[in-house]
DNA sequence: CGACCATTTGATATGGATCAAGCGATGTGG
DNA sequence: CCACATCGCTTGATCCATATCAAATGGTCG
């Protein structure tokens, strides 16, 4: 098993391991604020299933996903979990309104994250409004991201699938085959589902000839309109 | 049945009747926001179960509670109903990031609503850095809330209802007893239940003599520990 | 008093959870 | 290079919480 080996601060000047700043929705980002990140950012490297941060750490730093993904997500007090999000190249996470995460973050994979500082970047947002704009339009779409979850977790478990699909495969455009980073486990804490149910509505959706399975991890979509149609 | 009659403005200069903004979070205001509304706003009474704004407006304008409550709900295709929010006398909605609104509003008892330009409120928050915090920290408790019921949402009835009553309990503070204006069909459409799982529920709850239910629409708090413990 | 609507209560059905076992891929040590 | 352990995933059998269907009760208003 993989753990915790040092991290591997890639350009730049290097923030402290210890980091902080919450994701729950993905975003695209726009031009310059893509630009602003990179300019004032450092990529740092982490192997996979690693902590990026933790729950209640304060949000000093911006995160985006240079390569490999990321998920947020909470424990509650019985000991499940909840999955919040899942980030894959080009998201930003760690955006927040308050001062600490209610979220933590972990590497599914390898992944090389920008990290930006927070207070260098709301500076930045005081003194040039299309930033500040930019940031304001990603947290809506966080927030929205947020309202069409609460929408599906009162669904059946087919609907919650197809709709993972669905959202997954509107992030990797021009195909309809999506390979998967996270697993089952992490699926099901997404939906709310149990892996087993997971990994049945996968095979009935087979079955019915919605998408193909090539590997566990690959998934093509065949018939989009009969997801579209699940997914209410 | 009580179907839309007239809307009656009380004060101030009349807005047009068809209406916009959108709520999802409920939220008490500050001093200084507080004040501006009042003075920038007109009151309009409308009569219970009648249409604020409808889902797809643009959304111009926002809205304070100043008698009855208000709830935020959408129609999915199945003609299922989620209700996103219910709204007490303070409590602001129709904060909106995009331009339409992604829920409607209706009022559940007879109610007065503030109704303010939305436009005239952010130019002003242009100017008045205090007054575009206070914006901010109400869409930041929007989100809280959005992720609480997200949180909500993959617990049991039991826990679902406990979450619910400690949730409106915080709002009418100094008191264990509450008075619900809303029918167990809003309950239940908040919740992800049916009408018959959340009356059960509240009876078990009155068994196990965690609260007291003097009529269907009062519910008195006997045991808080009990429903915290619940309440994960 | 009677009609209507909201709520509760009862009986049964069912979707998804849980418990359990098998399977395939991947990696390790011999 | 193969045998075996491990891990992630699938599949099967059963159970249970909540939905669904149905009826009774209670409260409100004309």
């Amino acid at each position: 098993m993989l753990t915790q080996t040092a991290y591997h601060v890639v350009s730049h000047s290097a923030p402290p391991v210890s980091h902080l700043g919450r994701g729950f929705g993905a975003s695209t980002e726009a031009a310059s604020l893509d630009q602003t990140m990179h300019l004032m950012g450092a990529t740092m490297s982490y192997p996979r299933n690693t902590e990026i941060f933790g729950e209640n750490e304060s949000a000093d730093y911006i995160y985006k996903v240079v390569s490999g993904s990321v998920r947020t997500y909470k424990i509650l007090s019985d000991g499940r979990r909840q999955v919040a999000g899942f980030y894959l190249p080009g998201d930003i996470f760690g955006l927040q309104f308050g001062d600490e995460h209610s979220f933590s973050a972990e590497t599914i994979t390898d992944a090389k994250v920008l990290v930006v500082r927070r207070r260098a970047f709301d500076a930045l947002a005081g003194r040039d409004a299309s930033i500040a704009r930019e940031l304001f339009a990603l947290s809506s779409k966080e927030l929205r991201r947020m309202q069409k979850r609460v929408l599906l977790l009162i669904k059946s478990a087919q609907e919650r699938v197809a709709s993972f699909l669905l959202e997954m495969a509107e992030r990797v455009p021009a195909s309809n085959a999506i390979e998967l980073p996270m697993s089952r486990q992490d699926i099901a804490d997404y939906l709310g589902l149990t892996i087993e149910t997971v990994s049945r509505t996968l095979t009935a959706l087979e079955t019915s000839a919605a998408i193909a399975l090539p590997t566990s991890r690959r998934v093509v979509l065949r018939n989009r309109s009969a997801l579209n149609r699940m997914n209410g």
